[in-house]
DNA sequence: TCAGTGACTGACC
DNA sequence: GGGTCAGCCACTG
């Protein structure tokens, strides 16, 4: 694994984040030890379109908030797609964020 | 080549 | 408690 690139690391662990929780562009960035960059966390997402496979929709902001469903194709499938999970979406924002929110660096381990 | 931009974050005032 | 600034790195014009 430590042979993969940085954007391999950020879709390997957006593919491990589990249903019903999400994370943050930080988090993923401090598990791959870049927490720096999360800028590039968010543009990896932004390439993502070419990797069906990565839930993007299950990465948001610092504090909840769904700053990238712009990126997708209604405006409102990030919110469905939390929703679908069981996840509540509350004005771009996730419902109780704390309790939900999936640190790569703690579960992963 | 340089400068601007972006799905972010932490620090500072 | 809320607004502003700088740092981070890749991509585009």
């Amino acid at each position: 694994m430590e042979e993969s690139n940085f954007f391999d690391k950020v879709y390997e662990v957006a593919k491990l984040i589990p249903p019903g929780r999400v994370t943050s562009y930080g988090a993923i960035a401090k598990y791959l030890g870049a927490a720096r960059s999360a800028r590039m966390v968010g543009w990896a997402m932004n390439n993502s379109h070419s990797m069906p496979s990565v839930p993007a929709h299950r990465v948001v902001n610092r504090v909840g908030v769904l700053t990238g469903k712009h990126h997708f194709d209604g405006t409102n499938l990030m919110q469905q797609l939390l929703e679908n999970e069981g996840v509540q979406i509350k004005d771009n924002q996730v419902v109780n964020f704390k309790s939900l929110f999936w640190d790569p660096s703690l579960e992963l381990l």
